[in-house]
DNA sequence: CTAGTGATTCCCT
DNA sequence: GGGAATCACTAGC
């Protein structure tokens, strides 16, 4: 008999841990988005730590606000931000109720659902630039504003969840410094990603950018 | 391949 | 007011 995809959703507890140990561990996990036109599932081959208040690259590191709110709230749910005027980006919330910390996704490679992927990302060359990049892949995953504080540790028909599935072994894993942090957050090894993955994200050291006249 | 820059709007100071 | 956890496009090597 054809035996049914387990879907189940990684438990709670996985993110109730210092979001150091979290990121490694959601490297190569499955990330499921139902769409109301089906699901798309994704690969993560590429993340980013962020510290809670402790960090200056943090979105929590000014406290909190309207904005960065979901990140103070429990683990296992969903911080989406809005930047640079155009993009959205996916956080998965990490520690416990009270604390902020957060793992960025950074890139992922689509296996399942790539046709409802491609029509959200026209401008990709090929399958492996569907979701090569924090905002490319929220907008691959159809992931807007909409679905800030959704819970992907929740059972039933939920717009977002991470499979439980099996780890990959730890020597796939490689860190180096995060892409894009303005200020003293750079110095971070927090970025982490699978080795020789083509879908990570090509490094970008952090461009200050002066206003144009 | 690298480097430079316009797009476009939300959010905090 | 002005920066922002980025992308897409262009020019040039």
């Amino acid at each position: 008999m054809i035996a049914t995809p387990d879907r189940t959703p990684l438990p709670r507890e996985f993110f109730d841990r210092p979001v150091l140990d979290v990121a490694p561990d959601l490297v190569g996990r499955i990330l499921v988005r139902t769409t109301p036109d089906g699901p798309i599932a994704l690969r993560i081959t590429e993340v980013e730590a962020y510290d809670g208040q402790n960090d200056p690259g943090s979105h929590a590191y000014r406290g909190r606000t309207a904005r960065n709110d979901v990140m103070f709230g429990p683990p296992g749910h969903v911080y989406v931000y809005f930047t640079y005027g155009m993009w959205h980006c996916m956080n998965l919330v990490c520690g416990p109720d009270g604390t902020a910390s957060a793992v960025l996704l950074r890139a992922g490679e689509i296996v399942e659902g790539a046709e409802l992927a491609r029509k959200r990302r026209l401008s990709a060359r090929n399958d492996k630039e569907l979701a090569k990049g924090p905002a490319r892949l929220a907008t691959a995953l159809d992931v807007a504003r909409s679905l800030n504080g959704t819970d992907a540790c929740a059972s039933g028909d939920t717009p977002l969840r991470v499979l439980a599935g099996t780890p990959i072994p730890s020597d796939q894993v490689r860190n180096g410094p995060r892409t894009g942090v303005s200020g003293d957050g750079g110095v971070h090894p927090w970025r982490f990603w699978v080795v020789n993955d083509p879908t990570v994200s090509p490094y970008r050291a952090h461009t200050p950018r002066r206003r144009s006249s």
